[in-house]
DNA sequence: TGCCATACCTTGAACCACGAGGTATACCTC
DNA sequence: GAGGTATACCTCGTGGTTCAAGGTATGGCA
């Protein structure tokens, strides 16, 4: 049985992805559900659900940009990175590498800190 | 003023390390607590509030096994890592190195799925 | 005309980490 | 012997996040 309750290790991530495709390029909401699964190799896949909501709060914490757009009779908004997105951006990927390295640490099973980074 | 919501990824970490450090030696509580900052070079910390739940939902589904052990007038409980937990230590590590190769796999701007792992 | 893909959005539920609080014993100091 | 600190266990409530499901509307295709 074992029932497997939902330990994901998705906790930000979706956050880190949208600003991370957002640095390279704008994009709108549906593409970058499909740029997210397409990108990770189909290895992670984000509900409309679930970017929808982080695109407006980090437009209205001012780290995205909206602008609409019309392309061939469909409605898209389209969001670019602003300058605080972009620190937010470097901020994330530092804490991201930062976990990463630790819990690695443990499941190698070291035993002192070493402080040179990856 | 660009509020940090919430967004540590840590999600199912604990029950991770948790299992890892069981997986070498049987540990109580307090024990795992401490053994976790340690072990990771101060990096995670997970407070009691944490860690007892994972482990008596972790014992609940079978994967741990406890023992009451008195040390100089101190009453412990000793966990040790059952074989169905060994099973899921093995897919959680699975698990987590597939996210992790996944969102690198994105940071690096990687445009096919490559089939091999790291 | 009907159907699917595109494109946006909201709602509700479930889950998890975390802080704060609560109990009790051993050890050390005063 | 009195008081504080460290050990060792536990529970509760809150907040943030993912996610499935549902809802609306338009364009292209058969």
């Amino acid at each position: 049985m074992a029932k497997q309750t939902n330990p994901d290790f998705l906790n930000g991530v979706p956050e880190l992805l949208i600003l991370q495709l957002l640095a390279r390029r704008a994009m709108y909401g549906y593409e970058l559900v499909r740029a997210i699964e397409e990108s990770s190799g189909q290895v992670l896949e984000f509900g409309e659900g679930c970017i929808y909501p982080v695109l407006h709060r980090l437009e209205s914490d001012g780290d995205l940009a909206s602008r609409r757009e019309t392309v061939g009779g469909r409605s898209r908004v389209v969001y670019r990175l602003t300058a605080s997105g972009r620190k937010r951006l470097v901020a994330r990927i530092a804490a991201w590498r930062s976990i990463v390295g630790a819990v690695e640490q443990v499941l190698q099973g070291a035993k002192h800190g070493k402080p040179a980074v990856s």
